[in-house]
DNA sequence: TGTACATCAGTGAACGCGCGTTCACTGATGTAC
DNA sequence: TGTACATCAGTGAACGCGCGTTCACTGATGTAC
């Protein structure tokens, strides 16, 4: 349901012209995301659940396709906020920031599961340059965090900052991806997805020498 | 392209009678996802595919979501063989088997990126019970990997096997889902899938206490 | 071995429907003076 | 403050198309005797 950007509904309009309809279309897209999965609607569905005749959409967005590249987009945007915020909240220690960030990335999926359906799910890959450049803000946070763990080591043992990067981002993807979905999908698992990422973040840092 | 399953081309038909129209449609359907994702095409479309008539898929599947069920359910099943055989495969170090296991799972996304997407990125989630079934039979070769693995540590510090595939699957996955489909997806990294996952599993099998 | 028959797995024509897209249009809004 | 006008963001009717689905049908195959 909503939340941060889509706070209007999208069908308080205010006379003949919509005023906000490029925004009111993306969650309309969303909305069909979330009852029927991405592809599961037509450009025409959108228009009808933004409460608007099926020509408007033109003036905004060139086709369905262009429509789900900013749903995307917005997602990635969504996604970097979110583990900005992650990373900023919690105290210095550089282990717990790491494994808040990952959790942040879970916790996105579970919160926010048609847009990372949209991004992750939609079938099509959309290499528009500003989801990709979306897409790079939000591996950032991770890098740095990253970073940050490793110039706590010693000089001659440090691992790659940014491997370690891709395998905390591999590791809770997969989470997300496999277990994060609880209504409609895979497995039961006999433990939440937080707790497994926990311990499975702590389990590979330990591994790396580094512990609390 | 084909492979197993998927020896015979679609077009060899011997006449009136197709002869494996149900095999013939499956093939199609996933050289269509090849070609534009899954949900990229259609019933008819399948049947084209098939050189056949657009009725005559409803002599085998009630519609198209009957049809990506047995999709998936094929997916999972050569899944399941593809890690079952990498864990006979090996020698009988409990760790490289763990560890061949996942670069099976990944080398699986590689080599059947369209059925990777049916299975895990259609959008519908398809819990026919055979699905279920097979999925569940590729996750047994997980744990009685990470089960063998664990008989090898002290009784009272022994971690949770069931743990241990949950960690190395979605890890696999994430690897697979987010590095795997080179040419149409998503961001560079600086090292193979398979090198990326093999160190993974091994610092997290270090941090367990587990060294080769 | 031949024949009759039942069954199976396709055909192809037909249908209604909704989608994508275009078009001339029109109501609302903003701005120059 | 009022008026004229340009621009913007919608409408709604229209179109062609292909999809999903059904139907009576028919060619091929298998089997009983």
């Amino acid at each position: 349901m909503g939340h941060r950007s889509r706070r209007g509904r999208s069908r308080d309009r205010r006379g003949y012209h919509h005023g906000n309809l490029r925004e009111a279309l993306i969650d309309a897209a969303l909305d069909l995301i979330s009852e029927k999965g991405p592809g599961g609607f037509t450009f025409a569905d959108a228009a009808r659940g933004a409460g608007v005749s099926p020509a408007a959409p033109y003036r905004h967005f060139r086709d369905r396709d262009a429509l789900m590249a900013d749903v995307s987009k917005r997602g990635f945007e969504l996604l970097a906020e979110d583990l900005a915020r992650a990373a900023e909240t919690v105290d210095a220690n550089p282990i717990r920031r790491l494994e808040r960030i990952g959790q942040a990335y879970i916790e996105f999926a579970r919160k926010e599961p048609a847009l990372f359906s949209a991004m992750f799910e939609s079938g099509q890959s959309y290499e528009a340059p500003e989801v990709r450049a979306a897409e790079e803000r939000a591996f950032a946070v991770l890098l740095e965090a990253s970073q940050a763990l490793t110039d706590t080591i010693a000089g001659d043992e440090r691992p790659p900052a940014t491997m370690i990067a891709l395998h905390v981002l591999s590791l809770a993807h997969g989470i997300a991806a496999l277990y994060t979905r609880g209504d409609t999908s895979r497995r039961k698992i006999p433990m939440a997805p937080s707790e497994l990422l926990e311990a499975a973040v702590l389990v590979y840092l330990a591994g790396l020498g580094i512990s609390p």
